[in-house]
DNA sequence: AATCTTTATCGTAATATTGCAATATGAAAA
DNA sequence: TTTTCATATTGCAATATTACGATAAAGATT
C-alpha cells in the first residue's frame, strides 16, 4: 500500500530507520560529503556542487535537516549549513555495534 | 519525476546510498536486529518474528540481499540467512571516517 | 504419489519519492 | 523603494515503494 507499517515496530528502529532512509539517496551522501570537504560549513554554493535544479536540493536539504543530519543558520540572506555530530554518531555507534556483535559469534554459522 | 539521477553522483556515493536505502524502513532494521540477536544465523522464523504478511517479509528479505546486507544459504527447504560483515564493515567505517573527519574540524563554525 | 512446509513471484492498490518549472519570500544592495 | 540574490514553497508528472492475496516452486514428510 506504499504506507510503511510503524506501528508494529519499536520507537528506536523506526527511529534508526528514519536515518538511515535521509541518507538513502545519492544526492544527499554528495552533500553531506561536500559539506565535510569543505572547511567548516558552507553558506550557499550548495545548488552550484550538484547537477540538480534548485528546488531539488532545497528538497533535499529539508530532508537532511528533518532527519537531524544537518542544522541550517540564518546568516544574512544565505544559510549556513553544517553536519550535525549527533545524527552521525548515532550510525556511528550503531554500525560499530552491530561489527562487535558480529565478532563475537564469528564462524558460528554460513 | 520519482527517478533518482544516478548518473551525476560518483560510483561510490550510488552505493553508499543504495546500502543506507536499504537499512531505511523499520521492518529491514528489524530483520537485522533478529538477525543478530538470535545465536548465529537463522533458517525459517523471520516471518513468525514480524507482523508483517509472508509475501511482505519476502520482499524485504529480497532486498537486503540485493543490497549485500544478509546472504542466504538454502538449507534443506528452508532458508539460513546471516548478516553480511563486509557490508556492515562499509558502513562503519563511512561513518567513523565522517566522525573523525568533523572532529578535526571542531568549533570552526555553527 | 499426495501432502505439508517454506519461501518466491505475480498482480495490484494505496501511498511515497524524485525532480523541476513557476512562484513566493525575505534580506541585502542599488 | 526598486532591484537583486539566495532559498523555500507549491503544484504536478513520472516513477518507486509498501503491503498483501493468490499462486507457484521445491524440498520434506507421510
Amino acid at each position: 500500500m506504499g504506507i510503511t507499517k510503524t506501528e508494529i515496530f519499536t520507537q528506536q528502529q523506526n527511529e534508526t530507520a528514519l536515518l538511515m532512509k535521509a541518507l538513502g539517496h545519492p544526492a544527499r551522501i554528495a552533500i553531506v560529503e561536500y559539506l565535510l570537504s569543505v572547511n567548516a560549513c558552507i553558506c550557499g554554493d550548495i545548488v552550484n556542487e550538484l547537477a540538480l535544479a534548485q528546488p531539488t536540493v532545497s528538497q533535499h536539504l529539508k530532508e537532511l535537516k528533518n532527519a537531524g543530519i544537518i542544522k541550517g543558520n540564518i546568516s544574512g540572506n544565505a544559510i549556513c549549513y553544517c553536519i550535525d555530530e549527533t545524527a552521525i554518531d548515532t550510525l556511528r555507534v550503531y554500525f560499530g555495534g552491530i561489527s562487535d556483535n558480529l565478532e563475537k559469534k564469528k564462524k558460528m554459522c554460513c
